[in-house]
DNA sequence: CCTTGACTTAAAGTTAACTCTAAGGAGTAA
DNA sequence: TTACTCCTTAGAGTTAACTTTAAGTCAAGG
């Protein structure tokens, strides 16, 4: 099986070795060392960095992440845990998915009503206009 | 027309008078003063700020906001630069959107694997059953 | 043999957006 | 009068998630 020194695998992930080294000291990924105590990664190292990103990406904190990596350390004992934590993460996210929508909601009305007075069909002000959208 | 001192205003619109006099140092908010120099904030300014918190509430930084202001100070010359500005926004918001709702997805699959887990219906493992997702 | 570049560690620095402290003043209630 | 609450300012502290620095080791290429 392919292994990857630190800077190699940082490419392929796209993050830095900065950062990994940070992942590792925060136990987030542990990869293996070699004769010479450097740091070596597999392919499955990339396939659960890749996970781990997603999992930021809902907007999973270190914390979070770290709590999810101890569980799973721990075995299949934890998969009823897991999948709590993973859909209150993913509950959460919704919402916040649904709030950045409602956000953008006000600001696309906001670019209307600037394209209204950029082309002078529109006189009105901008609560008015909004009063129109009941907000 | 009503006036609200720095503490009404903060619980009337949800933020505390810290962040309100940082808002001010950062010249996005700035109320008039009363004979003891004390800040007081109108009804005018409780629709600047609900505005506000959508910008904010969509990734607009604190930079991006400071500028925002700064053009609206300069009238109606600058709304087709605001304009532009609010269109970046947006479009910066919805990539951000769709990209959490692709992490949600795979996060949600990993979710559907632990329910297979726990019912035992399922006995595949998590890359071979992304891998009918295509992912 | 010496330079180069990648690696090691612990620890300090950065950034955004707050959040709080210190030290003090002014108006109101008992 | 004394206590209380609110206000003022400048500036320091907090948090998360990196990001960089300092000081040094190690192996390959010229």
């Amino acid at each position: 099986m392919q292994k990857y020194s630190i800077g190699e695998f940082a490419s392929l992930v796209g993050l830095t070795t900065y950062t990994l080294r940070y992942y590792e000291k925060e136990g987030l990924i542990i990869p293996s060392r070699d004769g010479n105590d450097r740091r070596y990664y597999t392919d499955q190292d990339i396939k659960w960095i890749g996970f781990l990103l997603h999992l930021k990406g809902t907007g999973m904190s270190m914390e979070e992440i770290k709590h999810y990596v101890q569980l799973r350390a721990q075995g299949d004992g934890t998969i009823a845990q897991r999948r709590k934590l993973l859909a209150t993460v993913k509950e959460r996210s919704l919402a916040q998915i649904r709030e950045m929508q409602a956000n953008l909601t006000v600001l696309s009305h906001k670019i209307d009503w600037y394209d209204g007075k950029l082309n002078h069909t529109v006189s009105e002000d901008f609560e008015h206009y909004l009063q129109r959208f009941n907000n």
